[in-house]
DNA sequence: TTGAAAGCGCTAACAG
DNA sequence: CTGTTAGCGCTTTCAA
């Protein structure tokens, strides 16, 4: 009844352990005629080796840890399937943390997966100190950083997108539909955010189009708040005739309150978005947005991770990747006559 | 450089491994003066066990294995939510498997997650065969299955929603409405959804409602396939006034069509979802619907096996919780005058 | 209340 | 190509 061991088969096979263990590592330096007999002989018993015993000795789990933001948010869940997919294909297994969008929680789930030896740590959150990152460095456990770029530990691996470039994609579509009076709805300022509210600024300024603080919303974390912010924007709409959202919950929300209003997009209204979330391509009005690889952040974070981990010399050289994302052009902005 | 271990404080303090140990577990027989000191030195060397000596030894992992249908879609995201956080209160961690709808990557994780020791296992996927639950029963380790209702080992412990339940619940709510031609936006026939469509047939006989298979669609696996079937279904209407969608993203491709048929919810026809996910509640006609609680299914799941986990003699008795699902009114159902 | 001995199951390093 | 030795870091058992 009692899990069969290394020794065991040794015994059974008369092969000293060592043996047994090269089978299953499959290492060079066994006798064909061995290997297959080993191999018998462990199927036979059905042995299947401890990981506990293999990463106590050799320091390695075969496990990676992933933070993310949070898991029901699609944006995140999409990320995760990417990291787990990948992960899967090279034997690694995936412990998720799922922050809530708090720092603390982040860290602590940092220093916990740190505790429990995994190999490496996919960090996709944006809030968490950057004494937290030197903290990690002196583990000398591999990370890289997704959707959050820093530069100040010279060596850190990140994946992020390029918001000021998305920014632009989304402000010059509308702009040149012939938009000149576009209404921002802006989330809380954090990184992406930022660049993006900045690209937004620049775009107006090269094309001499007038606007100041009244053409932003206040600060919406969600889609009701938008649906809020759009219906007091609508009331007294002053010729506006285009939003950008700051991302695509947002831009639910306000084509709610846009529907709810009686108007139509893009006839009355043209409206962007920001992520492309699965579920835009299906809305009344399938949403014009800005796309963001979320599952390629998932896929090639933990492709770079377990090249970290497997080769130490390419970690070296850290790899920094800004990807530019891609205007998806559905139904929601139309051009102005 | 090297990672201090217990041995180290041992000799720091000059107290032997074994009350180190007896510390790090905040066993008692150990004088409070003994305590203190070798809680000092640990702090100030920031020593911290090595999980994998300690899983060595104690056979015990401190870690939960989830397999779930596909973290991307919601239903699964929010239950795996509901497990995650809930394991970190208990201080487990959780090795999350997506095995993408596909019985043969469940079971291929199964096996993995039990090679790599996890103390217990959540089965979150219909699709497996029941000679799997033998598998994992023999190899002695705890389980509890969502979503999956299955009485054959008899000690199985599981969590499901009543379907028929939840099924009649649509039904009855158009019934009551005065809808008599009901058509049923089928998805393929696995479990659940066998019963709702049993329950939905039972109201309809109690009621004295006509219907044969006319009354329902062919298999619908998504969204578009789903507003192709509506589509078709709306060209000959046939006085068919509401619409039974087998779940949420069904009711949503099929809104569409709807729409785009130049229709309207609830006044042409009215639409029921089943699942309650989030988006539900902010699309143009908020859809009415059956709240299968999600969120619950994976915190319920998570404490049962922890507990399973933490006391053998608990395990005996399994649990089996059959969950009433409960009718979400929103706008998209309408009387029939 | 504390400690010594032994060993969990595996593999690195070396020897043959 | 194969085996021996030693030990990873902890905890169980038993003795003091």
């Amino acid at each position: 009844m009692k899990k069969i061991t290394i020794k065991d088969i040794s015994q059974i096979t008369g092969f000293s352990p060592m043996t047994i263990s090269r089978v299953i590592n499959n290492e060079k330096y066994v006798k064909q005629e061995t290997r297959d007999k080993v191999t018998q002989v462990i199927e036979q018993y059905g042995y299947e080796p401890n990981y506990f015993a293999r990463s106590l000795k050799t320091k390695l789990s075969k496990t990676i840890g992933l933070i993310i933001g949070e898991i029901e948010n699609p944006y995140y869940s999409r990320l995760a399937k990417g990291v787990i997919d990948t992960a899967e294909k090279f034997d690694y297994s995936v412990m998720v943390c799922n922050s809530k969008y708090s720092p603390e929680r982040g860290e602590k789930y940092l220093h916990m997966l740190v505790k429990r030896g995994v190999d490496g740590l996919i960090i996709a959150t944006i809030d968490f100190s950057k004494d937290l990152i030197h903290d990690v460095k002196k583990k000398h456990i591999p990370f890289v950083l997704v959707t959050r770029k820093m530069d100040e530990p010279k060596d850190t691996n990140y994946i992020v997108a390029d918001d000021y470039y998305g920014g632009r994609l989304a402000a010059e579509h509308l702009v040149k539909l012939g938009h000149k009076k576009i209404f921002f709805l802006r989330t809380a300022e954090v990184l992406g955010a930022i660049e993006r509210v900045r690209a937004f600024k620049d775009v107006m300024h090269e094309n001499n189009i007038f606007f100041d603080e009244t053409y932003f919303s206040q600060i919406v974390t969600n889609a009701d708040e938008s649906y809020m912010q759009t219906e007091y924007f609508l009331k007294k709409r002053n010729g506006f005739t285009a939003i950008i959202a700051a991302n695509d919950f947002i831009a639910m929300g306000a084509m709610e309150a846009i529907f709810d209003a009686k108007l139509s997009i893009p006839e009355d209204i043209s409206l962007i978005g920001y992520d492309n979330l699965k579920i835009t391509s299906i809305l009344k009005v399938p949403l014009t947005t800005i796309d963001q690889p979320k599952l390629s952040f998932g896929k090639l974070s933990a492709e770079r991770l377990i090249e970290m981990i497997s080769d130490p010399k390419k970690a070296e050289v850290p790899q920094k990747l800004v990807i530019k994302p891609k205007l998806i052009q559905r139904a929601s902005c139309g051009r102005i006559i």
